[in-house]
RNA sequence: GGGCGUGUAGCUCAGGCGGUUAGAGCGCAUCCCUGAUAAGGAUGAGGUCGAUGGUUCGAGUCCAUCCACGCCCA
């Protein structure tokens, strides 16, 4: 064990050594640990990994909130059959910034991690490394050894995931994990299960599913997904004869379409749109009934002659004769459904609910039958007619089509190309076929659901109404079973009298199977060894065969991952203090899935949403907007690029980057980006710090009260104390990327504005000795030192590791009252008081000043080492409150004096714009032409404005009158004139030289050289030096002249007019055309 | 095929309620500053704001249609 206030630093070269006990100890405040600015993040990472993982930070930041008020997350499981890759990190990210924000602010986050063990996904994996191919192999294979296969490979994965998270800075308790398999967990899926079948909510009906009769197998929606293809598949045009219906109809024949023929012998029923038009027409010597807008598509030949017209709705009812007599189902009628399209076909639908989805859901609507002539492997039954009996029903086709023909009900046959999923293992035409299924009836709950969505906050906002609201909108019934092995087992057991058994736990198991079963493995197929006797009839009742849905585990974690079981349940206690949760976040990818389940699980049992806010981040893809897979090998190895740019840089760019909820194009050059950009400025600004800091080790503690500190300190601590309560307001409204722009402009500030003005602050008392500069020196300290260590704490949550940094090397190395870490410390809270409106605006003003100042230099080719005698400032400005700030302006511009000008018309003529948001409704159409006029004035239209009055303007469609309210004012730059405008504020400066200035921007061109000369020559920041300067003409009468000041400002004791024996350096430099040698040694 | 989202400089991205001159960073060119220096500043080149049509005095922004990409669903 490390002592307390001991830990591990890096050393200089690099090596770690324990540091804490002090040695020097000079002044009042011990030395800092010294910074190198040429830092390497991912060496940063393992030293604060390592010190976390040491002093066990992330259980003592939970110990410190033990007791305070919960705020809950939970921890989406992934699916463990797949390394993570890049996008995983993403979601990581959000998932660890807001608790620990949430932490500092003064919760008890509890952080339980879990894993989604099953399903078919993983199923798949295992099956590729044996080699089976169907669900005859897997059971020749051995159902045991298979899923205990499954078991070995989620545990493989799982390890890859902890390596990165923790890699990320993620903190999540690991240890005390949830995973979907394990016994307690899918023991309180089956209590959730037992609950829905107790009210009702779990029944069995029938479902279509995609089938490959290649491989004798189901295949899940998301194996569906990866197959669709374009093929061609016959299309015929049928007759259905009316047999009895409105007037209209009597005599013709219904027009039918189908790119299956092989489900009319099945046919029950057509369907047609309530609102559209269809029509009667005589055709090639026979009158047909199809859409009206479908035909010229379906009857392109002749002259279609409309002999009646009439709506889907007055056809309803219409009975006709099926193309095949083997059903006797008394359905065959016309009914009216939504999905019936005017893209294609003739507006009549084929409609035979033992196959589609489209037309079981339609045949349940009615009260149809589920008649399927068709065995699971995809060949007619002896219901079928006697032609097709025994035949693999695509390859019966063409003699349905032939026998059609022969009877004179093909109307036409031909290809047709469109989208069809085919298997993905094989490439054969998936079957749809209705099989029974179990069903969680959540339409029943629909409108708890759409309650829920509205007091949910999501994340992007639109989602709520969009993608997710319309899903649950058009909200089916959950098809909750899976024909498969690896996964949660349904609890219930049948009997041959048909009584359904809901069991809720091992426990009750063992009391209905009169033998202990507490101890087994509740997965296949040990369970299915289990019978029970019937408590209805005693008959001898065995498990059925499905499991369910893996998504219903996941949807279960909220009390899964207690093992609750109900309110007696030891875990109820828990749960009513985690339930439900205050944040989710994961991917786009989700909203039907984890967000959904989620949601669907917490209405149904406890009859509210199971997450109060969540946060619903965009995918990565590559910088071609591609999707990352190995594949294409475009993907990023996390681990590679956390290695290669650290933990905080990939964290910064997916909360800064860009938008959370766009797609994100991710390159490892963007990731180096935000390095430069972002953590190397902070860096380099607390590597400044400490450099001086340590030269003189200045007591803080004695620094002058804020309000007697320069405009500069007063500036920056209150962008500091604003900047808290951005990022507070931020945060607490799942905005991290609006909070963590604000930081990026503060750092920006901090070290742009406020460093670069306040450089001489630090070292100039050092050199001249100590003076009236002392308490402005003190005052630049305490004031960068607290913009640091406040930095240190809004960035914690964001970036972990460079903020512990800071918060270790600044605070809690050298005060041993403080908290050891960054992390158990609370959130900053802004005082307003520190608060100075007018201050930073003032400042706004004198930045733009600045930087209109040198674009003047630049444009006049004036180098800023030159000092020129005065600057002349114009513009909106009180002179009285920007005159405390002026000195900043002169001194970064180098000029003698800033001045006021009078009036702005000695700096120019006047240009007006026009002001379109008042001119534009007022003047309407005439607005364009007043525009134009203002663009031809010659200064004295806008003259006249600039002084307040209004002008009268001749324009095309007669006078208008323009006020000043109607334009905005800019001075006008003439070309020669020394002087730019932005906005209403002007700059000029006076470019007049003396020969006392030119030596002095001669003397600061040597200083500038020796400066370069000193480190190059590898000299201290503080080392004194004996320096020779060899020169004739100007350059010679300036070291002269200057001999005072150049001594001061390069720490030099002696200066010479030559050489310096035994130089350390020296260097030979062009001064205005005279050659100047300088040479410099240690004193 | 349907729903949702995205499309702005070579690249990554900003652009409250419509306001006419569309920005930042990176990269490029030129120059400057500098004991924070693998930083910083100024200037410049680089844009049909995915396309077309419409509403409006005025459209990157609102409406319609289309195109490309992504996700989800079929």
């Amino acid at each position: 064990m490390v002592p307390r206030g001991r830990r591990l630093v890096p050393g200089r070269d690099g090596a770690f050594s324990l540091s804490g006990a002090r040695t020097r100890r000079k002044a009042a405040m011990p030395r800092y640990r010294p910074v190198d600015p040429k830092v390497s993040f991912p060496e940063l990472d393992a030293h604060v990994l390592a010190f976390w993982k040491e002093r066990h930070v992330f259980r003592a930041s939970l110990e410190r909130r033990r007791g305070a008020p919960e705020w809950v997350f939970y921890d989406g499981p992934p699916t463990a059959n797949n390394r993570p890759h890049i996008g995983h990190v993403e979601a990581r990210t959000f998932k660890d910034l807001y608790p620990r924000y949430r932490t500092m602010t003064g919760h008890y986050v509890h952080r339980k991690a879990g894993w989604d063990c099953h399903g078919l996904p993983v199923e798949v994996e295992v099956e590729r490394r044996i080699g089976t191919k169907s669900k005859r192999d897997i059971e020749e294979f051995g159902v045991a050894r298979f899923v205990e296969l499954c078991r070995t490979s989620v545990k493989e994965y799982v390890d890859d995931w902890k390596i990165m998270s923790d890699r990320l800075g993620h903190w999540i308790d690991m240890e005390d994990d949830y995973w979907t398999m394990d016994p307690s967990y899918v023991q309180s899926v089956w209590w959730a299960l037992k609950q829905l079948f107790d009210r009702g909510l779990l029944f069995q009906d029938h479902r279509s599913a995609a089938y490959c009769p290649r491989c004798g197998t189901g295949l899940s929606d998301a194996e569906v997904a990866l197959g669709y293809t374009t093929v061609v598949d016959p299309s015929v045009y049928v007759r259905f004869p009316v047999a009895e219906g409105p007037e209209a109809v009597r005599g013709a024949a219904l027009l039918g379409w189908t790119t299956t023929p092989w489900t009319l012998p099945s046919n029950l029923g057509l369907a047609v749109a309530a609102d559209a038009s269809y029509v009667r027409v005589r055709a090639g010597g026979e009158e047909v009934v199809l859409a009206e807008p479908l035909v010229g598509v379906v009857l392109p030949d002749g002259q279609p002659e409309v002999l009646a017209r009439l709506s889907g709705a007055e056809m309803v009812g219409t009975r006709y004769a099926p193309p095949y007599d083997n059903v006797d189902s008394g359905t065959h009628r016309v009914v009216a459904a939504d999905f019936v399209s005017m893209e294609d076909g003739t507006g009549i639908v084929h409609v035979a609910p033992g196959f589609g989805e489209d037309d079981l859901q339609l045949g349940r609507r009615e009260g149809w039958p589920v008649y399927k002539p068709v065995d699971d492997a995809g060949h007619f039954t002896d219901e079928a007619p006697a032609f097709v009996r025994g035949r693999f029903v695509k390859d019966a086709d063409p003699d349905i089509i032939e026998d059609l023909r022969a009877r004179g009900l093909l109307l036409r046959h031909e290809d047709y190309e469109h989208t069809y999923p085919l298997c993905w293992r094989c490439s054969t035409p998936l079957l749809y076929l209705a099989r029974t299924s179990w069903y969680v009836r959540t339409t029943a709950r629909k409108d708890g659901l759409l309650a829920a969505n509205e007091e949910t906050g999501w994340h992007p906002d639109y989602i709520k109404h969009g993608r997710y609201g319309n899903w649950l909108a058009n909200n089916v019934d959950w098809a909750l079973s899976r024909e498969r092995y690896w996964g949660t087992p349904l609890p219930l057991w049948v009997c041959p009298g048909g009584h359904v058994t809901a069991v809720g736990s091992l426990a009750e198991l063992t009391a209905l199977a009169g033998r202990d079963v507490t101890g087994i493995d509740p997965h296949r197929p040990a369970i299915d060894e289990v019978a029970i006797a019937c408590p209805e009839c005693a008959a001898e009742a065995r498990r059925v065969p499905e499991v369910i849905d893996a998504w219903f585990d996941s949807g279960a974690m909220p009390y899964a991952q207690w093992g609750y079981m109900g309110p007696d349940s030891p875990a109820a206690e828990i749960l009513s203090r985690r339930y439900p949760a205050d944040f989710i976040a994961e991917g786009l990818d989700q909203t039907r899935g984890w967000f959904y389940s989620l949601m669907a699980e917490g209405v149904l049992l406890f009859g509210r949403s199971s997450y109060r806010n969540v946060i619903c981040h965009g995918l990565v893809v590559d910088r071609d907007g591609r999707k990352m897979s190995k594949r294409l090998g475009n993907v990023i190895d996390p681990i590679e690029a956390l290695d290669r740019y650290g933990a905080d840089a990939l964290r910064w760019l997916f909360v800064a980057g860009g938008s959370p909820w766009a797609n994100r194009r991710l390159s490892l050059d963007a990731i180096g980006e935000v390095v430069r950009q972002f953590l190397l400025t902070l860096w380099n600004v607390y590597a400044f710090y400490v450099t001086y800091a340590n030269v003189d080790e200045p007591d803080l503690a004695a620094a002058a009260p804020l309000a007697e500190r320069p405009p500069l300190d007063r500036w920056i601590l209150s962008r500091l104390h604003h900047l808290i309560d951005d990022v507070r307001a931020g945060m607490d409204e799942f905005d991290a990327t609006g909070a963590a722009r604000r930081i990026e402009e503060f750092v920006n500030d901090l070290s742009n504005w406020y460093v670069r003005r306040s450089r001489r602050r630090f070292w100039d008392p050092v050199r001249a000795g100590a003076g009236t500069a002392a308490t402005d020196k003190l005052a630049a300290h305490a004031t960068l030192e607290e913009c640091l260590r406040t930095l240190s704490l809004l960035l914690a949550p964001f970036t972990p590791f460079v903020a512990e940094e800071l918060y270790g090397n600044l605070v809690a190395e050298r005060d041993p009252s403080a908290p050891e870490s960054v992390h158990l410390c609370d959130f900053p809270q802004a005082d307003p008081a520190i608060f100075d409106d007018a201050l930073e605006q003032e400042m706004e003003e004198v930045r733009l000043a600045v930087s209109l100042g040198r674009t003047v230099r630049t444009e006049q080719k004036v180098r800023v080492r030159q000092p020129l005698p005065a600057a002349l400032l114009h513009g909106p400005v009180d002179p009285e409150r920007l005159a405390p700030l002026l000195p900043l302006m002169a001194e970064e511009l180098n000029v003698k004096e800033v001045r006021f000008a009078a009036s702005a018309d000695e700096l120019g003529g006047w240009r007006a714009r026009p002001n379109f948001r008042v001119m534009g409704p007022r003047l309407g159409t005439r607005a364009p032409e007043a525009a134009a006029a203002l663009a031809a004035d010659d200064g004295t239209l806008a003259a006249e404005l600039a002084h307040g009055r209004p002008v009268t303007v001749a324009l095309p469609s007669g006078a208008a009158e323009v006020g000043p309210e109607d334009v905005s004012l800019a001075q006008h730059i003439r070309a020669g004139w020394a002087l730019a405008s932005g906005g209403a504020v002007t700059v000029a400066l006076d470019l007049e030289l003396t020969d006392e200035l030119r030596r002095e921007g001669l003397a600061r061109e040597l200083i500038h050289h020796v400066q370069g000369l000193r480190k190059a020559s590898g000299l201290e920041v503080a080392d004194r030096i004996v320096l020779g300067i060899e020169a004739g003409g100007e350059p010679a009468a300036a070291a002269a002249a200057y001999r005072d000041e150049i001594a001061a400002e390069v720490l030099a004791t002696d200066v010479r007019a030559a050489a310096v024996e035994m130089a350390a350096g020296s260097v030979d430099v062009d001064l205005e055309g005279t050659p100047v040698r300088l040479t410099l040694r240690r004193a």
